[in-house]
DNA sequence: GTGACAAATTGACAAAAATCAATTCTCTGC
DNA sequence: GCAGAGAATTGATTTTTGTCAATTTGTCAC
């Protein structure tokens, strides 16, 4: 692992509190590996040996059942995934890929686990990133059941927009297949909501998302702090 | 709070593990309250103040949007709720409403965090009850995309069959418009969902649920350890 | 640039689920 | 036991969503 990973690492909300001493014992057993896209890097069901950390490019979390599939969320740097699994030293729940060429560091379960019981502020930082994880899983079930496709799409867009700094024009940084597969529809679906959605003020063309009419979008869409705000 | 609620209160798996003092300064601060049924208990978006133990009863955690409602969870003695919340010290993000007549235990938000600091079993337990909630939610959300809504209700007996024993015969201890709002459909769905379970191997009469072919509803229902075990 | 491949879109259709209206059933309180 | 209210069921219909097939668009290696 290099240094300035290293020191990426360290200013995880995660990691940022805990002593010195323990975060190196952490590290000692950890290494950083890059792998080509669409790797698996792990499959539901297997037992969870490493906490990951996303250190560069995009990992998706994806799950199956009975021949079909869909994608639960995407990682980006820098954040870790799993963590709930590793807590509990139980199966995974979750398969993950990359996306892209990713840079992925892992932190041996067991010792995660070991300076959670010596480090009271590593293991209050684990209590908020899972209380953290278990609120945004909340949120996101509240959007399935709460919404239909379109409603769907429109906040998606809306929530978008608010990351890439709230101005009219953004990008959507993500694929329109897995896109479609993490809000719950299909991808045909997905094309004709996002079309449907141009009397409502959003005009896409490609990866492009162009907010014609705020107010009209935002009437439509009604977003809600509780199922749309990322942070609380 | 009488004895024998103290001491109930005391072997919940989140209780168990701590210093006895530090059970004692939570518990000094803390009251139990009893509500007639259909009494709104929280609100979504309200403050956090209170880490709730159901003790007797049933709690419903629903949520709402645009006019539309829809039932995430049913809260059965003896468990906590809004966890997250307390220990974020963030707004709810579900209302929660008595099913029927309840015995609520309330205890100060505040003071969970404090003893969080002091308690590193306390801190241990709230980490694993943390998990296993967040890994509930995952299970849920990968059934409401990955099943339809058959498949849904087949998989719903077959786990309540589980709680209630294995036997071929035994009671849905829920509402059906309420277990149709928890599966995501609407009431006149399930309806017609269990009638086509009639073809399946199982059969529903009021409240009681015979299993007349388990190889046959198994066979269907497809039930997935990661999906439909509640513990892991 | 060109070809090859995957992704995205479109239209036609099918299936699933929601809605609406009308009963029927089941409690509960009297 | 009976009335009344809410819950559950049923049928008819509409809306939403998914599926399939064909076409267009975009991307990337060469």
């Amino acid at each position: 692992m290099s240094d300035s990973e290293f020191s990426e690492v360290r200013r995880l909300d995660l990691f940022a509190g805990m002593d010195d001493a323990h975060f190196r014992a952490l590290m000692r057993g950890a290494y950083v590996q890059s792998f080509p896209p669409q790797i698996e890097l792990i499959a539901e069901g297997e037992h969870s040996d490493f906490l990951h950390v996303v250190m560069a490019g995009a990992v998706d979390l994806f799950t199956s059942w009975n021949g079909r599939d869909t994608s639960m969320a995407t990682v980006r740097p820098i954040s870790t995934f799993i963590l709930a699994a590793t807590v509990r030293d139980a199966p995974y729940l979750m398969s993950a890929r990359t996306m892209e060429k990713s840079r992925i560091a892992l932190i041996p379960s067991a010792d995660v686990r070991a300076v959670f019981d010596a480090d009271g502020n590593f293991a209050r930082a684990i209590v908020a990133e899972l209380a953290t994880c278990y609120r945004s899983v909340v949120k996101s079930q509240k959007e399935l059941k709460l919404r239909n496709s379109r409603e769907r799409v429109a906040n998606f867009l809306l929530r978008q927009q608010r990351r890439a700094g709230g101005k009219p024009v953004f990008d959507m940084d993500l694929e329109k297949r897995r896109l479609a597969s993490v809000l719950g529809m299909t991808p045909e679906n997905l094309s004709r909501a996002i079309k449907g959605l141009r009397g409502h003020g959003v005009v896409v063309d490609g990866t492009r998302v162009t907010v014609t009419d705020q107010n009209a979008i935002e009437c439509f869409a009604k977003p809600n702090p509780l199922i749309d705000d990322l942070a609380t």
